[in-house]
DNA sequence: GTGAAAGCGCTAACAT
DNA sequence: ATGTTAGCGCTTTCAC
């Protein structure tokens, strides 16, 4: 019974193009050529050994393909949290762009750690990926990815830019989106408005802050550094930054939030304090991730035109066909979808 | 200038063993072993082939080393969905364990598709992981991972059990978790306890239905299919659910949460309705995410005892030191933590 | 339309 | 302590 395997399609020792070819009195170059579907082998023998392949439960090596091609048929995702909901979007969006085109993801994630990115990509190019989609860590200079695009790895800059690197980028137009935000809550008639979340260096928050400053000046409003409350898109930093306002002297009525996350926080903070977000405070997010409209009341927020994820999976894979493109920087327009937690300042 | 390039790290045309072998005049092997700190080359040798190397900018060729000795040094990490906060921090765990142990992972979701887990796995297959953690799709049999068992892939269940696989688990001791979640709301006084998400087939929700279904029966409590509300663990599953139930002609008071985003769920649905999660509805969640302790109030839920991303990880890593082990099944006590969502019913 | 042969970059016997 | 050699499983000229 057990013995009786002959003809069952994988046992133990994976088969080979080798096998293959002795079995069907060919040569591994004919078997090669037939698996990939090469109108150069004649139909009939592509067939039989598609069939023959199937039957013994051949499996492609993509390691010894790899070693021969230079080509690992693998993408490397480098980013900073895939805890924040609209990375984990956004890694969906990869993957999927990356699945279509028959190729693997490596991820990778370093937490904010500058170091830990290093770490990663040095690892990361052991395994030859044919690309990266970075999402870079604050401080990451062009010199830090020289290993990389020495090499000839092309890198996709996800969301977050380094400035004057000319590599590929996908992400928002962050000035755009944060214009459009506090034009919104200064045209609800908020006077007093604050910035919650974001940090110095990431090229998101810079250009999300310098937009919220100029619209604010562009309306004669003031801008009041007490205002900012600077943290990482995470929910306690809006948790700590409605706090943080709400016991100020001179209060403001309203908050542009770095993302979504960072606005969830808010509403939670205001929530503990028994006040009601849009009635009592109003709140703008940024990615209107799905969470945004299921929330009570549902979040105001920054829609991407098109989706980040696998507009940089596709970005990435033009780049392959073509090395010597030049840079495609694909910042995506933002619209605003209006929900309850913006509304008019009290009396 | 730019032809000075004789002494610069890295250039275009990766380095290899055999380059630094011939740089210095020794063999390959010596660089080879030299290049993984063996003992057995001189140590002035050693440091000599290591120096060289760092100073040419030397990089593992992977592929190479992958195809000659059948190790490919990645692990393949296959999951429903990393949208959910909970599988979020779980991949991050095996993330830092599989960084830990040297190795990449390569990642892939299936959305709760059946088939394409299968084709997921089929792709794997192609890169040679040397084990696969897997958070198996509602459905799936012993017979669906024959392919990756027959070639000794190592597999370790995330999670998601199939029951009688004889493969390596980690995840929650489900029955227990959903246990002490029914009797704590049972000893606060609710008689009329829903349950909130789950899915037929998955183990998680089977076994913790039915702890729930035994700790009513056990204090006497009537099981009433009406306070069943399925789907999957995810926001808008709680935000049906608590709808559904609160138009029940005799509805509940409390009901025990399949995981904490359907937990979530619900108290946003709470909200809507303009009432107060713990006061006007007990609900208790699972998982205790980060989440559980930020929203107002704090989400009663289960916390497990181990990190259950790491403890996979590790699990998989002893099963490929020691393939002959016996199976490793590791069900995660959870203990309950208290917080404001659960309080006695109303008069 | 198919085959022969070389070789991608590494490791592991086995010699010395 | 180091070198020689073979070979992992593919792909790709180049013949025929």
């Amino acid at each position: 019974m057990s013995n009786d395997r002959r003809s069952e399609p994988s046992v133990t020792q994976p088969v080979t193009l080798q096998q293959i070819a002795s079995e069907l009195g060919v040569s591994t170059a004919t078997v090669s050529l037939a698996l990939r579907g090469s109108e150069a082998v004649a139909r009939a023998t592509r067939e039989r050994v598609q069939t023959r392949a199937r039957e013994l439960g051949y499996v492609y090596n993509r390691s010894a393909a790899s070693l021969r091609t230079a080509r690992s048929h693998m993408i490397a995702v480098c980013v900073h949290d895939i805890t924040n909901p609209y990375f984990a979007e956004l890694l969906k969006g990869v993957e999927r762009a990356a699945m279509s085109e028959g190729r693997m993801m490596l991820l990778g994630t370093y937490d904010e750690d500058f170091e830990r990115q290093q770490r990663l990509l040095a690892t990361f190019r052991e395994y030859r990926p044919d690309g990266l989609v970075l999402c870079p860590a604050v401080g990451t200079t062009i010199e830090d990815l020289r290993s990389l695009t020495d090499t000839g790895t092309p890198i996709v800059q996800l969301s977050r830019e380094i400035v004057g690197s000319g590599l590929d980028f996908v992400g928002s137009e962050d000035g755009a989106g944060a214009r459009l935000a506090t034009e919104h809550l200064i045209g609800l008639g908020h006077r007093r408005i604050a910035f919650f979340g974001g940090v110095d260096g990431a090229s998101t928050s810079d250009n999300r802050r310098r937009a919220y400053r100029q619209a604010l000046a562009a309306h004669g409003l003031p801008v009041d550094g007490a205002l900012f409350y600077s943290g990482w898109g995470r929910r306690e930093t809006g948790l700590l930054a409605i706090d943080a306002m709400l016991d100020l002297a001179e209060p403001p009525t309203a908050a542009v939030c770095f993302n979504d996350v960072t606005a969830f926080g808010a509403m939670l903070g205001l929530y503990r304090r028994g006040m009601t977000p849009g009635r009592d405070f109003a709140l703008v997010g940024y990615d209107d991730t799905l969470e945004a409209s299921q929330w009570f009341p549902g979040l105001t927020s920054l829609r991407h035109t098109f989706p980040p994820g696998p507009v940089a999976g596709e970005t990435l894979f033009s780049r392959l066909r073509d090395p010597g493109r030049p840079q495609q920087r694909r910042a995506i327009a933002p619209t605003l979808i209006v929900r309850g937690t913006s509304q008019p300042p009290k009396a």
